[in-house]
DNA sequence: CCTACCGATCGGTAGG
DNA sequence: CCTACCGATCGGTAGG
């Protein structure tokens, strides 16, 4: 592993322990003893245990939301299905790229401040709405059959979001194929057809 | 609200709070509180705080794999497109039916003791792999499309624990058209076509 | 079901 | 980055 930032190992540390114990069920002296350092050095490099939670979860969305941008600006317009297709690459690429920052994502959210939280999940409801937005645009092509693309959006990003349980970078499956299967699984969702 | 037993009552009011706040973050004192007792005299109806998480989770556990049989003795054999329409209304309507403790079922087992969490695993294991079996029948016989069986049964179980996340009983869709709309979208992404 | 209380641990600060 | 320490809160017990 490279040099990293020491505040970038904190928060490398903190996520994994978030994602496996959970943020409420770990100490900052548990972060501490991942670095080998002392409980209370850890407030010489961040004024708080949520601002670590903070952080990871700012950071991750932050990934999420470029990825989507650079998916959205390469997949061309009028075309539903290469956009749910782009988007959901994108999506799983962030998944997997960091797989312990996107399961403290997915699930930690709840335990941030009133302030913090109900900005996450405004940026989440946008980017939702991306996906939303997409599969409208495929019914009204007629490429999707979909009676409520609201539900339809939070069900495939129900499924996406699944993966942080159970993806490893060194399981069974890489993380491409992953991608694929992803990809093949919520296209057939929206389109329909044999019913 | 009819009479409860102390205990179930107990159970519900934890259940809402792990569900809102997570177990680790919800205090014997928060639970009391919820029934406007003291919280020492929870102690008379429960041995420890574990317990009641252990009690929530066993319960919505039983209740899957019950209504998970009673689903697969209804659905013909021989017909994996039915089969895996009841599997979903079934783990639709015991997630509806009690969305608090399904909730906690999902996001909270990682909070068991070692014990408790390994026998969740294996029962959650046991109930996939039914999904997975009506999936690896579809493939044979040619009614699903599908090449990877164990991701897909995933894939089909993060798609529906992700409804605990939104639905609620006063919310715009009655449970039984989110059991519809979801039932369609799984038998899509199985049955695919259209690519 | 209550009050009084316990040891352990929590997040965090003081002062190097 | 350390040691020493703080007040608050935790799960849980004693003894009615």
């Amino acid at each position: 592993m490279v040099e990293l930032s020491r505040r970038r190992a904190i928060e490398d540390v903190a996520s994994e322990l978030f994602r496996a114990h959970g943020y409420a069920a770990t100490s900052v002296r548990d972060i501490a003893r991942g670095l080998e350092i002392q409980g209370p050095s850890l407030y010489a490099h961040v004024t708080s245990k949520e601002d670590v939670l903070w952080a990871i979860i700012d950071r991750a969305a932050g990934r999420f939301e470029a990825a989507a941008d650079a998916a959205t600006a390469d997949a061309r317009a009028g075309d539903p299905a290469a956009a749910i297709e782009a988007l959901v690459r994108a999506h799983v690429r962030v998944i997997t790229e960091d797989v312990g920052a996107a399961a403290v994502f997915v699930r930690e959210w709840r335990a941030l401040g009133d302030e913090r939280r109900a900005t996450v999940l405004h940026r989440r409801d946008a980017y939702e709405r991306r996906f939303r937005e997409v599969v409208e645009t495929g019914i009204a092509t007629g490429d999707f059959e979909i009676t409520d693309p609201a539900l339809a959006a939070t069900a495939v990003l129900s499924t996406l979001n699944g993966i942080p349980g159970w993806y490893r970078p060194d399981g069974r499956l890489p993380a491409g194929r992953v991608a694929d299967h992803f990809v093949d699984l919520v296209l057939r969702m929206l389109q329909g057809a044999s019913r």
